[in-house]
DNA sequence: GGCGCAAGTTGACTTTGATCAACTGGATGC
DNA sequence: GCATCCAGTTGATCAAAGTCAACTTGCGCC
């Protein structure tokens, strides 16, 4: 605990959350470096996670937070009936597991749609550490409702009464999120299947692939498979705000 | 600042309470009188608002959070278009504000569907609190992830293919929170007109008309105007969660 | 009372998306 | 190399929801 060793824990730490979501004000900003060996050795619990794997399911016990590094990782809940309903995708910079703090369950379940690697925050640690640190505690106040204000745009979405719109939505949404994290706003992989993006988006499979051939047609995206580049964003923008309209002006 | 009066704010406080959502573990449990005292002036500070008026509006600057002791409260945004979008009707029991946390500004507007009294929070004060009271900060951590998860039904109602399914889904809902707050779970008014639900629902204002009719001819609800009285619960459950599936069988 | 308005219902028709089915094109494995 | 498989695309048809329009009902107001 040798000022020195604090001191090269405040660069370690700037690194190593250089794209993390907590980063914003929890680190530069607000906390001392005597502060900063406390927040040690959670942000340096980096874990790989692989395509297909599981950082936790519905009725897990809640232990941790997680915020994406890189990768994607996919949301879901079981709807009664049995199958599955998509909540979300979360991309790099992002937080889940804010869902399992109620009931100390998760209620929804997280698996990487391709390798990716996180950062596992343990919950209760973390909540220890903010109790002691008030800008610390202010800030997750913050990322927490912005992860509500997040949800929020799922219905926002949904609320389209045309597919074209949802996707162009959905697509608007990949881009501004990956400029967030400085990735290619325009030239993007989607790691979903499009039946996990259709059921998303509250259609089936064969209407999101004619929504994307679509949107090719009218010469706003280039699509091959899950590799996507927008080519008019302009025109992306304007058909994801143009909420119900005539879509045939534009067929 | 004698000790009878703080014995005397602890029974005005679980009076005054009952009904409120930091109910369940911020008073009962955990909190000493000494520690009541504190919460007080919060707890305190109740506030009628009149069928039409806004606790607040988007891009409000955000002071506090809001519990719904009575009435109905329509949280909505605005969509790049101008038109708007209904997130949420908050009932009893029910809080809202946590939109506002992130920017300190409200992202979303809620009005007063009826005549409502709301108990008004100040975030400041309560997060002041709640660093002295490791309880309490407990128990908003809970609160916040329950709203957050209360935020994720509304893509599932959405989701849902067909409009009956999504009015039985939303009935049922009506039905459960109200049962939680110990009022008639089969007989209520809905405060929202039409027009608010079918943007709810992501439906158009005759789809949900019809929905109505047919619930009705289904003898599964007696509905007129905005009175509904649920006449089979386990037919609208099966209703609410027969996803997709085919409706013909029903008709 | 009756006029006018807003909210909601119902009907006829159109459009969109779901369904069913056939097909394509990579990727994998023998 | 070829067979197979899976994800995704495309086409034809059908049903559900959207649209447009007429109509009803309840309610406030003169």
């Amino acid at each position: 605990m040798a000022i020195d060793s604090q001191v090269i824990d405040i660069h370690e730490l700037r690194n190593s959350c250089a794209t993390c979501a907590l980063n914003e004000s929890c680190l530069p900003s607000a906390i001392g470096s005597r502060d900063l060996a406390l927040l040690d050795d959670m942000a340096k619990r980096r874990r790989p996670v692989e395509r297909g794997g599981f950082l936790f399911r519905e009725g897990d016990r809640h232990n941790a937070l997680f915020v994406v590094r890189s990768g994607a990782i996919k949301v879901s809940t079981t709807l009664s009936e049995g199958d599955a309903q998509v909540l979300g995708f979360h991309l790099p910079g992002e937080i889940l597991g804010l869902d399992g703090v109620a009931e100390e369950r998760h209620q929804a379940t997280a698996e990487a749609l391709e390798d990716s690697t996180v950062c596992e925050v343990p919950f209760a640690r973390l909540s220890q550490i903010a109790a002691q640190i008030p800008a610390l505690q202010r800030e997750i106040y913050r990322i927490v409702s912005r992860e509500y204000v997040r949800e929020q745009r799922h219905p926002v979405m949904m609320g389209r009464k045309h597919a074209l719109t949802r996707l162009a939505l959905f697509l608007h949404s990949v881009s501004e999120r990956r400029r967030a994290q400085e990735l290619d706003p325009q030239r993007f992989h989607l790691s979903m299947s499009r039946q996990d993006l259709a059921n998303y988006l509250g259609l089936v499979i064969e209407t999101v692939s004619r929504a994307f051939s679509r949107l090719q047609t009218l010469g706003i995206i280039d699509v091959d498979r899950r590799r996507v580049c927008i080519l008019d964003a302009d025109a992306l923008d304007q058909l994801a705000n143009s909420e119900g309209a005539d879509l045939r002006a534009i067929a």
